[in-house]
DNA sequence: TGAAAACAATACAGATCAGTAGTTGTTGTG
DNA sequence: CACAACAACTACTGATCTGTATTGTTTTCA
């Protein structure tokens, strides 16, 4: 399968999984969705939940990829690096069709069914922790609070789900503001 | 059906959507769980979905009283009142089969599906902000940050799934209590 | 051009899904 | 004791689930 034709399937598996969720979203589903013979989706992923973890390893990487940017970019600005990271929040809550995180949503359904799922998920707020820990000391700021600031951030987007999120994210940006002073 | 066979149904079925998820929990599983015969389940719950209304609702409103319990004990000690709701969650995070907040997992699962259901998560959220905000207002706090507060609690709740939760409740009581400095 | 792999389409297997019909207890009430 | 209402059990429907077998077509690459 060319690189391109299985990214493409990817994309459709994860769009509708992230809408839909994980166990109510049918291999068939996908297969019509994608154009993709469910027999030739089987030969490359050996069950369902082999799809799962692809698409989840896939768009975590994508997902450091988009936070190591934002956290390059704000090298030197003290707490505004973090803050600039919190701003990128905004947009992602407020996209249309915005259902909180992915990984957290797929350790939830598959807590008690599939460890590997639940330590992707692990593995990736973890490696979002040390961002945050690095990005503090850096910027000679307080490093064991990243723990808290990582919970902020998911907080924020578990919230966007079903509230707006400006009133957390400005709440949030001050008190991170208020770290720096 | 008596009182408390509706509730040993009702405890059943939660502990198996919280445990396993709720498409993933099928009929049957309640059924072989509680002894209550299938007929009789939807004698009194229309649908499956109606049964996890139920459930939810039932959960709302005892998470309601345990945290109004909470912010009463913790009168007019300032920030205080708010942490002693956070050292709650050292608990209940740390409770074996602990699998992360009921209603943002529920909502997730029936974003695109059900909105009934992702609108009871809504409201139970806005309960917790608006209790929030009348703690911190009701000790001379600033009652604006009661959603960051929130993003706050949701997060560790969400973390706590898969990480340790003592480092962020540690940096997070450290923060609550500098409000009242 | 020819061989080999990958592909799509269809049909199917076996299990499980939500939900229902009908019959047999079982229980509370006059 | 007799009656009425509810609950349990079994069995079932039709749909959908994951995963596979089959067959034929397309692509690829030497």
């Amino acid at each position: 399968m060319s690189a391109a034709k299985r990214d493409a399937l990817l994309d459709v598996a994860e769009a509708l999984f992230y809408r839909d969720g994980f166990h109510a979203t049918g291999v068939d589903a996908i297969q019509a969705a994608s154009g993709i013979a469910k027999t030739t989706l089987y030969h490359h992923f050996k069950t369902k939940d082999d799809l799962i973890l692809a698409v989840l390893e896939r768009a975590a990487e994508r997902a450091r990829r988009q936070l190591d940017k934002l956290a390059d970019a704000g090298r030197g600005r003290g707490a505004a690096r973090l803050a600039a990271i919190f701003d990128d929040l905004r947009n992602e809550c407020q996209a249309p069709g915005f259902n909180g995180c992915l990984f957290n949503n797929a350790a939830a359904e598959f807590f008690s069914r599939n460890p590997a799922i639940v330590a992707l998920a692990q593995r990736h707020n973890a490696w979002i922790a040390q961002l945050f820990a690095r990005i503090l000391t850096e910027e000679g700021l307080n490093g064991a609070i990243a723990p808290a600031v990582l919970a902020l951030y998911e907080g924020i987007i578990a919230l966007g789900r079903v509230q707006p999120v400006e009133p957390a994210l400005g709440a949030c940006t001050a008190w991170l503001n208020a770290l720096a002073g």
